[in-house]
DNA sequence: GCCAACGTTGGC
DNA sequence: GCCAACGTTGGC
């Protein structure tokens, strides 16, 4: 899962301990986060946009998808005015912290390993801020921390 | 700040 | 259903 660091850092998540997901609105992730998350599933967490992009820690689901309640609240950004509590459009789930990595594994380095070559982080115009990580990948880059 | 690569919107 | 215009993401 991607953040910006500047939004919501893995540090934050260490305080905070469990966050809700919110503020997904698109819809392929959404129906990740709907129909393929579990409880106790593990989590890369990555800090996009920001001075050095990489992955920072690890953390894991902690609840079943529910409805995102800023898709009601119009003071919120995430407020989408045609979804309904009768029929909600979008969903997350909570996050709970794991731990750091040693040190984050930047993206510099996820693109120079060529057995990363086809991690979804390092193809071309990746955009999605959720996306399923194969087993040796993970393990490939929990290796290099 | 630039720009590539999308995704979304809306006219037709 | 097509496609141009526009908005967003995110690395650099």
């Amino acid at each position: 899962m991607k953040s910006e660091p500047d939004a919501y850092s893995i540090d934050d998540l260490k305080r905070d301990g469990t966050e809700p997901w919110d503020g997904i609105r698109n819809y392929q992730a959404r129906n990740m986060i709907r129909d393929d998350m579990r409880i106790g599933d593990d989590v890369l967490f990555y800090h996009s946009s920001c001075k050095v992009p990489a992955v920072a820690g690890i953390a894991k689901v902690a609840s079943e998808a529910y409805p995102d309640p800023t898709q009601y609240d119009p003071r919120s950004k995430y407020y989408d005015e045609k979804s309904s509590e009768e029929n909600p459009r979008w969903f997350l789930v909570d996050i709970a912290f794991v731990r750091k990595l040693k040190r984050p594994v930047t993206l510099k380095e996820l693109k120079e390993h060529p057995a990363l070559a086809d991690f979804r982080l390092n193809q071309r115009g990746n955009r999605l801020s959720i996306f399923p990580v194969e087993k040796k990948h993970w393990e490939l880059i929990l290796s290099l921390e």
